[in-house]
DNA sequence: ACAATATAGTTGACGGCACAACTTTTTACT
DNA sequence: AGTAAAAAGTTGTGCCGTCAACTATATTGT
């Protein structure tokens, strides 16, 4: 295929892959593989599992749509994942006493110890990150962040 | 369970839900649904669809690896949209003359016009998206996005 | 007090996506 | 020329994530 020209890119084509919507997508997708590599190398828990974690671990005690709200993810994934976390030995389940629906969930030992495990290389991880950039960059980045996280909510076509 | 006293967040939290990564992944999450929707109402293909048709349009006649490289999308991935594209008469693959292996792709004419429709939307709607932002904002997005993209390939723990 | 509604959580179904094994064909090496 | 290595695609497998249906309990309104 060597003696073919290689295709070459119009400039409206050029534009498309410069797509704002394009770039984010790339980078939050290797942010992700680089996240899940860590947990899985350190303490062997999914990305997800390592959100509730840190949110249970950082409130002591939580309730499933706790999770729900605080981290946006899907009922029945939370649903799942706790279940999956308990069966690991890393967060207990109580009986809410006035609330027969409601499971209270908290680390167990083995919980906390991965929580603080990897609670130090996430936030290595994430200040590696930010050392690239410049205070006000981050400021920023957050500012614009912000703004596109609304104006993806509109819905109108 | 409107006695209990809400679950009070500790700094500590606070700051994890801050997290840069967090915060690209909600926006990444919104703005997929949002361009989900548009290229499903406009023209009925998905997100991944899309892209492969753009790429297509934008350069009259692709291989499949070079969607592979232009997209970041999976060999499996593309392969079987290629199929689903298609068996939807989006797509038209021809043998390319020196190299069995290898299949040419392009729009049909109901592929050219799902590009010719979905386009300008897709345009109106990253338009709109950074109306809302400075040209410096979009200009620093992109540079910072930059830097966080080669930051994210660091695999070392 | 009771019917209607809302909320907590579980489960099933389905598609999206990543990873790896595999086939076929081409290129590179000596 | 002949073998090894690489490249193009396809396909299988399994996890992740979304949506919707469902059960059980709690709350609200009259």
């Amino acid at each position: 295929m060597n003696d073919e020209t290689p295709t070459t890119l119009n400039p409206q084509l050029a534009q498309l892959s410069n797509f704002l919507t394009y770039r984010i997508s790339r980078v939050h997708q290797k942010l992700n593989v680089q996240a899940s590599k860590i947990l899985n190398d350190s303490v062997g828990v999914t990305l997800n599992q390592w959100r509730m974690i840190a949110f249970i671990g950082g409130a002591e005690t939580v309730t499933a749509s706790e999770l729900v709200r605080y981290t946006t993810m899907d009922k029945g994934l939370v649903s799942r994942n706790v279940k999956s976390l308990i069966e690991s030995g890393l967060v207990a389940s109580f009986n809410h006493e006035k609330d027969s629906r409601v499971h209270l969930l908290s680390l167990t030992p083995a919980g906390e110890l991965v929580f603080e495990t990897a609670l130090p290389k996430m936030r290595r991880r994430q200040a590696k990150l930010q050392d690239n950039l410049s205070r006000e960059d981050v400021a920023t980045l957050r500012r614009i962040l912000e703004t596109l996280e609304i104006a993806a909510e509109d819905t109108e076509t």
